[in-house]
DNA sequence: TATGAATGAGGCTTCATTCAT
DNA sequence: CATGAATGAAGCCTCATTCAT
């Protein structure tokens, strides 16, 4: 059972045996439920507890607190999904047009299929500091890591030399995910997903001045 | 003597008096203040009276609640600066690229400017259904007016007609505000706001296909 | 100016100057009106000075107090109504029946019109020492009023003898009152006027063993 | 953590366990006390848990709010003491006289009992709509019991005929249970219990037109 | 006298967390 | 491990009354 250090998500205990593995994720379940439901601030752990059909305080045998156990249900969505992560292989590709494009697409359906939760995200970090800095430092990765591509893209000719890799690889992520959060946990707009995919790409594409192949 | 549900309260009302005035005006600074201090949940009637010298109860005379106090705040900064508006000269003037850099200089500078009362508006808009539409509703006029100018700068042929003026207009607004979040809010990165402008103001007409004159 | 010191009415002050008596008298309707439609405990200075159109403070320029305002209202019904008396001339007349059913009459017509500020007594000697205090005073006045001419029908055989006159005064007194109130104030059944004033009489009479003449 | 007023909080449920019933019985206990001591409006939250031994916030675990706690006491005392009822058996004995006597008795001695709850719904139906209507219905149930009794009693010849039985039913309703009332719970007079019984025994029949057997 | 702003004590209610069973 | 009752700090809001103009 490796330590779950990486988060804060210090769960109250380990579970030790099948039953209570067993009870921990039904209570997960239904904190990702009610957490969806009614956001971090409504959600009660009596309501929590019933809805995993436990008692309030077998909560706390799995989790230390409320911030706890939401720590615990972000960790599922995992890291991949917090921004739009220009490939790694953006680089090497032929066709970084299309990458762009496949980045996007899938940055925007893990963002519709997890919805409620990157609401819920957007809402605990304007709470909790603990979210907060979670929150920066996602963004700071990814930002890194796309700032790296870019520079890539400009030293083969393929991106515009007049732009600070780093800003504008934040600027372009900041545009994809503040959409998604407005059409998809916002409900703003009608547009389709596929509007957005290649209304977004082509604004991508052109901001950073990629060439279409 | 209870507190009673019966009867709506009088209270909020404008002031008559000249004193009146003065207290109110008090009183709302002291409410911007800690506002922005603490933040929305955190903030407690007492501070705000107390910071504006005034007895507890005084508040009242002037705010039927902490939410009416806020909305009130929020009335001094206005409209203008919540999202980055083209200017409505846009399209009739001969350099697209300088208007939109005056905007994006202007609307970073209101930005840093309130920066603190900006990031109480993200706060609230995440834990109050009324501030959210508000926010939604000025998404939503400034994403018209500027899909407006976008649509206008298409007909001149002067911006990519592939894209969707609407997506697009949301999408360069999103990218800005956030950055201006990010730099301001959560004092993220240390770009200086001359290099947030123009590296915001060459991807904003990158993106949307507007030629550097 | 007589001193108004029979009831608890301690004014504020008893006004000077004609515009005086005419603010006091504006004040008073009002604080009645108010107190008719919220109740006692509901009401509030504020509403009453309202409704006036004078400011919340003139209130005690002529009230000491809410409790000062109320009991100057209902000076105004008087003593004679807030029980059915027996008129001291039953004993002098020769038809007792008759007697009586005037004064139920007369009775039940003055708590109809002033249903309102009764089901207000009502109301505020349940809340308040002083008015309670005064309501069994008053209670205790008819009752012995109405004891005597009981006493002196039972010296002239017009009633049944085996009565305590007492306790049978304070008996139809309140079967009366209690009545009038379900009926005029609680609006309850819809028995007209004549059918209380006929059923009363009949019960009463019954009760005392009054001969039919 | 601030009050939420987002969801109907899960308070005042029924215990489950030993442990609660009896808790939940003590607050009872407690509420009843603190009621007939102070009066519903100035009884306080505080004051029953101090009573009752438990921290202020344990009443929540079993009331919502004071009105429910109240009507979980007026609960206690039930129905058939509210007014004084004629006993159903009443048009099948041969001595209605006796029977009256008695339901008045086990009336006045139930009323004596309790009086100090008798003044608090007295109290309480004058300031909170609920319990009005309450009283209101409980009033008008025993009324229609006993009009069917006084109807029956006429049909058999043993009752005025010219009395409208509804009327009738209320008026020597009000006439025993008002007296109660300024005996028991305004400590009205000095006449001994039995004095009450046969005095309103004796109203009674003779208003009713009962002959005397 | 009139005004209306200022006062401030006071009570209800919530719910995360603990703990005895 | 599970239960569910108990805790208690914390904050909003009201309104009768006072008082400076």
């Amino acid at each position: 059972m490796p330590p779950r250090q990486a988060l804060p998500a210090q769960t109250g205990r380990a579970p030790v045996s099948a039953r209570g593995a067993r009870t921990r994720d039904t209570l997960l379940r239904a904190a990702r439920a009610v957490f969806e439901r009614d956001g971090f601030l409504a959600a009660r752990i009596v309501d929590i507890a019933a809805q995993a059909g436990v008692a309030a305080g077998s909560f706390y045998t799995y989790f230390a607190s409320k911030e706890a156990a939401l720590a615990a249900v972000l960790e599922q969505v995992g890291d991949e999904m917090l921004h739009p992560p220009l490939s790694p292989a953006l680089a090497d590709r032929d066709d970084p047009v299309s990458v762009i494009e496949a980045a996007n697409r899938a940055y925007l359906a893990a963002y519709r299929r997890n919805a409620e939760l990157m609401g819920l995200l957007e809402q605990v970090s304007q709470v909790d500091e603990q979210f907060r800095e979670l929150r920066l430092r996602r963004t700071r990765a990814f930002g890194e890591r796309n700032a790296r591509a870019i520079a890539s893209l400009q030293e083969r000719g393929l991106a515009d030399p007049a732009l600070d890799p780093d800003l504008a690889a934040h600027a372009v992520g900041a545009m994809v995910s503040r959409i998604a959060y407005l059409r998809y946990v916002q409900h703003f707009g009608d547009a389709s997903n596929e509007a957005l995919v290649q209304t977004l790409t082509r604004l991508w594409c052109n901001a950073l001045g990629i060439p279409r192949s």
